[in-house]
DNA sequence: CGTTTAATTGAGGAAAGTCAAGTGAAGTGG
DNA sequence: CCACTTCACTTGACTTTCCTCAATTAAACG
């Protein structure tokens, strides 16, 4: 607890920090800080610091969108209401995340607090100011949203599966990936999101959801240290649920002839 | 016929198009041009026109990522092949989109022309020159990416959605909103892709995508001529279905306290 | 500590997936 | 131009999976 304020005070002192796999530069697959000192305090010059309480509601879906944001502490989720009122989660976000993605002038999602969050706060205005006369720094801005395109589409991906239990191991990996080395020990996973936030994500029912887990550790592929924390017991069944374990090689280039199976 | 290929051909003359809805201008739903004339001629002395034939492969997931292209003529189709070799489509590309996405130096998608495909071929050193000292340029790219980010997501709320006839009704709703009134008489939709692709992108079976268009036949919502053009009988059945009967009005600042359903 | 919220679990039914056969259309070569 | 092959799509019978409804337990919070 002490540990990680000493870590959010410390990430903004330093200032704004997107971090992205970049799309040309090979990186073993290890997120990188994509701005520069010079960038970080010319941006933390114009963007206040805010802070959000646990379950506040940062804005709505179809607010006038003033602002960017760029999370530097803590966890958010970003929820797009469908025209039948049901909620539906478009993606978690972390530190070195930005949000405030914006359509016509409204934001698109309406983004919740998980856990208290620390993030700058960029007036739409400044912020393009600063970018008209920054190519480099609006070249890192392409690079991250290239790299939030990917993950939307990889998203898509595990939505499109159709196994609960699957669907499960795929987000689980995904947060994996995603959770910055943040002190938990190895293959320990900690989840911010309730079980109903993991289910609107991957697209089924909280039962579904539950099921899933007992499933998985009865299985003896997880085990869970409380509801928010999964340890990976058997890795080689986990890869092979969230698919991972294909050869990178260049893979079959024979145009499959797609049958009506899927799976 | 001969009409599209005039069109193709005037629209190569004028050079590279990016078409996108603007984060913050508003413009009522339609789709903008986002390149001046300037940007145009400038784009298109450094890109070749490349053909491709209905079918063919552009490129392949994991090969390396030398260029991206900008479509000016004709459909294509991005597939992510899963860890299990089913293959999933992750979007549609027509006038005006570009492809290309790369991660770590590999593009992530295989493309392939759904019809005879023309389009510009960026290579990447040169891209990047040119987006270097033009911040007008990088910042139309980043509309763009914004643009594909948010379609990105709708498309995981289709695939959220747990019905086979909404899901080919979104669909073929998105569809109608991509396609450039591009001589379709109102309430009519050119497929230019097969059953099968649409069972992969929304996430279906072929055989599930097949009674789906059979329910929204016989249930007088639409109606079929031939197997790649639908005209919309029943408006407002569609719209019901395709979930676009919401107000936009700030909608219900709610939090819904989410049971177990979904529909 | 009691109240609210989150998560688990069970029984039954609806929807889509699977397997398999068959029809229609499109393209090919004689 | 027609027979033939191939590919795209349709349809049916059966199985699986997840969703729905509903009751209960566990955890979080004041």
């Amino acid at each position: 607890m002490h540990g990680m304020l000493d870590r959010t005070d410390f990430a903004i002192k330093r200032g704004p920090a997107i971090g992205a796999l970049d799309p040309w530069v090979p990186s073993a697959g290890r997120m990188r800080q994509l701005l520069s000192e010079r960038e970080r305090v010319r941006l933390a010059r114009i963007a206040p610091v805010v802070r959000f309480r646990k379950r506040e509601t940062i804005y709505w879906e179809g607010d006038p969108a003033e602002a960017v944001f760029n999370i530097v502490g803590g966890a958010a989720k970003v929820c797009r209401t469908a025209s039948d009122g049901a909620e539906h989660i478009s993606a978690f976000l972390f530190p070195g995340d930005l949000f405030g993605l914006a359509q016509e002038g409204r934001y698109v999602g309406t983004i919740r607090a998980l856990t208290p969050v620390t993030a700058f706060r960029f007036a739409v205005p400044a912020l393009r100011r600063i970018l008209a006369d920054d190519a480099t720094l609006e070249f890192h801005l392409i690079v991250k949203l290239m790299h939030e395109l990917r993950q939307s589409q990889h998203h898509a991906v595990v939505l499109a599966t159709n196994r609960a239990v699957a669907k499960v191991a795929m987000f689980l990996h995904m947060l994996e990936r995603l959770q910055p080395a943040s002190g938990e020990a190895a293959n320990q996973i900690f989840l911010p999101m309730t079980r109903s936030d993991i289910a609107e994500y991957v697209g089924i029912t909280l039962s579904a959801t539950s099921r899933a887990f007992r499933s998985l550790t009865e299985g003896g592929i997880l085990a869970l240290r409380g509801r928010r924390h999964v340890t990976i017991a058997d890795r080689v069944a986990f890869a092979k649920l969230a698919g991972v374990d294909r050869e990178r090689a260049p893979a079959a280039r024979t145009a499959v002839t797609s049958r009506d199976t899927r799976r």
